[in-house]
RNA sequence: GGUCCCAUCGUCUAACGGUUAGGACAGAUGGUUUUCAAUCAUCUAAUCGGGGUUCGAUUCCCCGUGGGACCGCCA
């Protein structure tokens, strides 16, 4: 059995987080099933579309290393075909021409409003027998939708949904403008396109049962539908524009890999046994509409910080290390070549401390940067003992040629026999000096990771 | 308000009608360590309520309750 799915944002705005699952899931799908997979940009509305945010969605897709097959598809380039689906329901007699002003209709909900039942369309012009047509006004068109009955639909994730018709009014196909509109578009376009299975969020529930009613009046054949549950913001709605983190854009900046976010939605809303870590190959073989359960899911930041460090202390350090070059000179400040080969062979011990890429940074800079900054509260903890500790440190580790563990090791433990103290006692006063926090790496990798010179400058600088 | 959907720890979720209701994240406690972190061990914590069906319901049915989605000449 053939399997082409699609995933159709309108660049209407940023593509959130949703949005990404929705892709992910059609697009796991056609990799599973050796389908395709496209990318349709649904622009027909022209106020609202922006080139900015088809870019924005793209990228969003690629980064997070979702490809689809051929050409991404646009819409509105196809308007004319679906001008004529609609003449040609118009012509059979599934469509109706309603000279209905703006104002009319205004009018009619104000009305329902007052008296508090639900408005539906009155189906005036449906059979305009005793109507005259005004000649001022320019006709939309409608679908003649059916008016008894019952509709089911067998959805792949919500099983049977059934609805009696006469809910359904008869929508809007071609504007007064004699544009199409989405109901009208969408399906003329995933009849052209072939498609087989239509993956999409829970809200479009109800225009399935639209959509349905034109295949139906094409006699075109209908793909297979599966509504996906929405994700909800921490205060449990349909995640928003406004939502904090809800873009892709938003997790980059906080130095989240691609990888742990797409772990992270995968186990939004669907499970494998007890399975919490997916490499994109196993994904691609578990993943299944069968396991995506009914309820919404919350996002949740701590969780996905908690997939990300994990994918940071398990992928391979190199590729770390590009991630973090990358991530630096795009948010933060661009890693010297000088430092390059520094924070690469220090990345073991500065990403163990970190749960995003930004973390890994922060545990780099005293590395990257050639002046660091002693925090004032550390600034007070260098009392003039600790001074002395540290300069008598500087003395004899000046004396050393080729530093390294051993023998940094020893003057420690010199020092703290002297001074009668503990490795704290030595080690808090050389960390600030070098990192300028009494937080930071292990004192041995912090002096290991500098070059001799860089840590005589830097505790020189104390006394 | 109408229509539809949903309901297991705080969160994401597992459990052929038979389990001491499992795992992960978060939280708590303790051990270790050179600070923070990490790590290891342990612990806390859930089947929304009420009726059925059944020898037996988290699971099937009904009714409540709660939450959500949709109700555009947006998509």
């Amino acid at each position: 059995m053939s399997f082409i799915c699609r995933f159709a944002p309108s660049p209407t705005g940023p593509l959130h987080i949703g949005g990404v699952r929705t892709a992910l899931f059609n697009w796991l799908l056609a990799k599973k099933n050796k389908g395709k997979f496209y990318l349709r940009i649904e622009d027909t509305d022209k106020e609202r579309s922006k080139e900015e945010f088809k870019k924005q969605i793209i990228d969003s897709l690629t980064w997070i290393g979702i490809n689809h097959d051929g050409e991404e598809y646009i819409q509105s380039k196809n308007i004319k075909k679906h001008k004529e689906i609609a003449s040609e329901l118009l012509k059979k007699g599934y469509a109706y021409k309603c000279y209905c002003s703006e104002e009319e209709i205004k009018k009619q909900k104000e009305k329902c409003k007052k008296q508090g039942i639900p408005y539906t369309y009155n189906r005036k012009w449906r059979d305009p027998k005793d109507l005259k047509v005004p000649t001022n006004i320019k006709p939309v068109v409608r679908f003649k939708s059916k008016i008894t009955g019952e509709s089911k639909i067998k959805d792949l994730v919500q099983g049977e949904v059934n609805i009696t018709n006469s809910i359904i009014e008869d929508f809007v196909i071609l504007r007064q403008d004699g544009s199409p509109t989405y109901q009208l578009s969408a399906v003329v376009d995933d009849h052209e396109m072939k498609i087989t299975h239509v993956i999409r969020g829970d809200d479009h529930k109800i225009n399935t049962f639209k959509q349905k009613q034109i295949y139906e009046a094409m006699k075109w054949d209908i793909p297979e539908f599966a509504h996906i549950p929405l994700i909800h913001s921490d205060k449990g709605s349909k995640l928003s524009k406004r939502d904090m983190a809800s873009t892709i854009g938003d997790y980059i900046k906080k130095g989240i890999l691609a990888d742990a976010l797409r772990n992270y939605l995968l186990r939004l809303g669907w499970a494998y046994k007890d399975k919490e870590i997916f490499t994109l190959e196993e994904s691609i073989n578990l993943f299944d509409l069968k396991g995506v359960g009914k309820s919404p899911s919350k996002l949740d930041l701590t969780r996905i910080l908690s997939i990300n460090e994990y994918y940071i202390k398990n992928i391979d350090e190199k590729q770390l290390f590009d991630l973090l070059k990358r991530f630096a000179e795009k948010f933060r400040t661009k890693i010297d070549s000088s430092k390059e080969k520094s924070v690469l062979e220090s990345i073991s011990f500065l990403k163990n401390k970190a749960k995003t890429l930004d973390d890994i940074y922060c545990n780099s800079e005293y590395i990257i940067k050639d002046n660091i900054e002693i925090l004032a509260e550390d600034k007070k903890l260098l009392d003039s003992n600790s001074k002395k500790i540290i300069s008598e440190f500087l003395e004899k580790f000046n004396k050393i040629d080729n530093p390294n563990r051993e023998n940094i090791e020893k003057i420690i433990n010199d020092l703290i026999k002297k001074y009668n103290t503990n490795f704290k006692g030595v080690g808090q006063p050389l960390r600030i000096a070098l990192v300028g926090s009494r937080f930071g790496p292990g004192i041995y990798n912090i002096i290991l990771s500098l070059t001799k010179n860089e840590v005589v400058k830097r505790i020189s600088k104390i006394n």
